[in-house]
DNA sequence: CCTAAAGTTTAGCATAGGCTAAGTTATATG
DNA sequence: CATATAACTTAGCCTATGCTAAACTTTAGG
């Protein structure tokens, strides 16, 4: 199996690569706001546009536009002027994203970089970790005083 | 400074991390470009359209839209129906990339995950990695025989 | 040198994810 | 309890990134 690794991987090889980085990408978006809103609830009762908005640093109408798709996607559920709420679909996905992105961080804090970069990479990085990678992560940090 | 750094950070420390995430997202697709140019242009000499949609895995016409952006942004230079090529700028970013993907890369091998899911991963992980945290995966790989 | 195949471009469409401006609903306060 | 303010929504715009189908160039073979 891996003697058929070839040096140069055919283009087909290489093309996988840059779709599971598309699509990784349409998923980012709606992880990034589930994690939101499921932190929003534990802090504060309840997630409401304005506060997504805020962190986010998109308009307020750009949070509308999203959750009506994450909405269609079944991972949150709303009433018009009132607070969002996570499907049992949507809390799956948020705590993997938390899971994911502690771990990220952690390790990124494990590697040396300053708990300032570690936030921000760890926030692009996340979603682009395959399990595998994670676990590697893990144990790193189990030998590490993770 | 680290004496200022809150535990839960402000929602306007948060949203930069977005808003670089969302920057890096712009950015990537041209270093994708750029690289693949300069790979082609190194393996056979020249990049075509054709090649470069195989190997990204998106139509022809794709391609060509983007290649305008590129051009735009004096990234690559281009006749109508003949091969592309890198500006100086072109040829910096490209070799920025390489060196980024090349050290992501072997970092996750040297993290220990198999070969398949270091050129995978690292495609999307190369363009959400910071100067400093690459400066950590340089010294954890000349800790670690890299 | 003519023509068929291969490669490139254009046209037109779709979706995602941004924005501003204007309208609507809830809520807090005098 | 009336209304000002804050929050939310709608409408309409833009760019990026994908697609297919059709048109145009180049090039290779006969």
């Amino acid at each position: 199996m891996a003697l058929a690794t070839k040096k140069i991987p055919s283009a087909k090889l290489r093309s996988a690569a840059f779709k599971r980085v598309r699509a990784d990408h349409s998923a980012e978006l709606a992880g990034d706001y589930v994690e939101m809103i499921a932190d929003l609830i534990d802090e504060r009762g309840e997630a409401r546009c304005t506060d997504i908005a805020l962190r986010l640093g998109v308009a307020n109408a750009t949070v509308v536009k999203t959750l009506k798709r994450l909405q269609a996607a079944e991972l949150i559920t709303q009433e018009p002027y009132r607070a969002i709420f996570l499907t049992v679909e949507g809390w799956k996905m948020a705590e993997d994203g938390r899971r994911k992105h502690a771990i990220v961080e952690k390790f990124l804090l494990a590697l040396g970089v300053s708990q300032e970069t570690a936030r921000i990479d760890s926030e692009g990085i996340e979603h682009h970790v395959s399990t595998e990678t994670l676990r590697a992560m893990g144990k790193f940090l189990a030998r590490n005083g993770g």
